[in-house]
DNA sequence: GTAAAGTCAAGAGCAGTGCTCTCTTTTGTT
DNA sequence: AACAAAAGAGAGCACTGCTCTTGACTTTAC
C-alpha cells in the first residue's frame, strides 16, 4: 500500500493542493457574479473569463453549470448558519427570548447582505436545477435545527408559557408528523408547540423574503428594521417566549 | 376627425382584432411554457414555434422578453385576485374569520395549482428585470387588499378580540409608516392590529412559499392541508379574529 | 533516466438564447 | 384596382452551456 497513492486525506500533493486553490477560486467568483447578476445568470463562461481561463477549462473542476450551483448553495448554507450560530452562541444558553431574537436578526442581517445567496437558498427553485440532498441536507438544516432546539431547551427549563389565544386544535394526520420531528430530533414540546414553532419558522422567512424580494413597495414601510423587530416580539409571544 | 382612424377604443378594427388574438395566444403560450420551465427559461424563440412564426415575428407583438413577462405578471396577479375574490365573496360579509381563511385557502389552492406563476409573483426576482410599478401595482394589492378589508370591516364591526399574549410595543418610527397606510387605506384599526396584520400577511405568503418552494423537506410533513390549516387558525388568533 | 500515465488548457464546434436589421408578402382600406 | 400599413421571413450579432479533440505539461513507475 503505497502511501503516496491513497494520500488524498492525509498528505495532500502539491497537485491537490493546486485543485483545491483553483476550485475555491471558481466558488468566489462565481459568488460574485451571483451577487451581480442573479443565479438565473450565472454563467461559467463569465466565470472563467474572470479567472483568466478558457472557458472549457473550468470543466476540469466543476462537472457542470448545476454543480457549481451546488456548491454554491452549500457554501452560502454554512455562511448563514455560522451567522446564525454566532449570533446565538453570543447569548447565554437559558436567554431563550434573547437567543431567539438573535436568531432572527441574523437571518435577516445575512439575507439583506447577500440577497443573491438568500434567493438561492430561499427562493423560487432555479428551472432545471435539483439540489442533491446528500449534499445540502445537512446545511439546510442548521438554522432550523438552532431554532427548534433552543425552543425545546426552554421548555424543558419550564420557561415557555402557554400559548396565548384560543387554543387551536392539531388534527390526527398532522400530529402524526409532529411527533416523527419529535422523536427525529429528541424533543419534549408538545404537538401544539411544535405546530406553533412551523408556523414561527415559516414566518420568519416569510418576513425576510417580502423585504428582501421587494414585496414591500418602496415606501410602504419605511421602519423596516422596527417592523420586523415588532413582528419577532409577536412571533415569540404566539409560542410562549415571554 | 375621420372616425375610423382613432376606432381604438370604440369600434375594434380586423385588425386589431387579429392583433389582440395573436398576442392572448402569445400569452397564453409563454404561460404554458412558463408552468413547464419557469421562468428564466422562458423563452421567446420556443413561443414563436409553439405559435408557428419565426422568432422575430413575435417582436411585432411584444417588445421584449421582458415585456412578456409583465404581461404574465399582470395576468397571473389577476387570476390569483379573482381567485381570492371568489373564495371570500362565497362567504357572508360578516363572517370575517370564515373569510380571512377562504382567503388564506384560495392563495394556497392557487399557489400549488400555478407554482411557476407564484414563482414568478412573491419568489426571486427574476434578474436584471424590473417590474413596472405604474401596471403592476394595482393588480399587485388585490389580494393585500382584500385582506387588510376584511380586517378593518371585523374591527369596526367589533369583531375583533383583543390581541392575545403579551403586548408588544410599536416604536414611534414604525407608528409613522402604519399612520400613513391607515391614512391611505381609510382604515379605523389601531396600530398595534395593524402591525400585526402585516405579519399575518407575510406569514400567509411564508407558509405557502415553503410549501410551493420545497423548503420542508420531501418528507417531513404528509398532512400540509391540516399544517396550513393549522397555521391559518393560529394567524388568524395573533389578530384577534376568533 | 526514460517511458507511461495522468492532468490540464486551448480551441473548434453544436445547439440554444435575445434582439436587430432588411426584405418580401399579406391585408385592410380607400 | 391601387396603396400604405402591418406582419412574417431570414440573416446576422453576441451571448450561453456543454462536448470533443489536440497538444503540452507534470507526476509516477520501472
Amino acid at each position: 500500500m503505497p502511501a503516496a497513492k491513497q494520500a488524498t486525506a492525509k498528505a495532500p500533493t502539491p497537485r491537490e493542493r493546486a485543485r483545491a486553490q483553483t476550485i475555491a477560486d471558481i466558488v468566489r467568483l462565481g459568488r460574485e457574479h451571483l451577487a451581480l447578476h442573479g443565479a438565473a445568470a450565472l454563467s461559467l463562461r463569465a466565470v472563467a473569463r474572470d479567472l483568466g481561463v478558457v472557458s472549457s477549462a473550468v470543466y476540469r473542476y466543476v462537472q457542470s453549470r448545476d454543480e457549481l450551483l451546488t456548491l454554491l448553495l452549500i457554501d452560502a448554507y454554512n455562511e448563514l448558519g455560522d451567522a446564525v450560530d454566532a449570533a446565538v452562541d453570543a447569548l447565554p444558553e437559558d436567554d431563550f427570548a434573547g437567543r431567539f431574537h438573535a436568531l432572527g436578526r441574523a437571518v435577516r442581517a445575512w439575507a439583506l447582505r447577500e440577497p443573491a445567496c438568500y434567493a438561492l437558498l430561499f427562493g423560487s427553485p432555479v428551472p432545471g436545477y435539483q439540489a442533491p440532498g446528500e449534499r445540502t441536507t445537512v446545511p439546510g438544516t442548521r438554522v432550523v435545527l438552532r431554532l427548534v432546539r433552543n425552543f425545546d431547551a426552554a421548555h424543558r427549563a419550564g420557561a415557555l408559557a402557554a400559548p396565548p389565544g384560543p387554543a387551536v386544535v392539531v388534527p390526527p394526520a398532522l400530529a402524526a408528523d409532529l411527533a416523527a420531528i419529535r422523536s427525529e430530533l429528541g424533543l419534549e414540546v408538545p404537538d401544539e408547540l411544535v405546530a406553533r414553532g412551523v408556523l414561527v419558522w415559516t414566518s420568519l422567512f416569510g418576513a425576510v423574503s417580502f423585504e428582501v424580494f421587494g414585496q414591500y413597495g418602496a415606501d410602504t414601510f419605511e421602519a423596516r428594521e422596527e417592523l420586523f423587530a415588532h413582528q419577532l416580539g409577536v412571533l415569540a409571544g404566539t409560542v410562549g417566549l415571554a
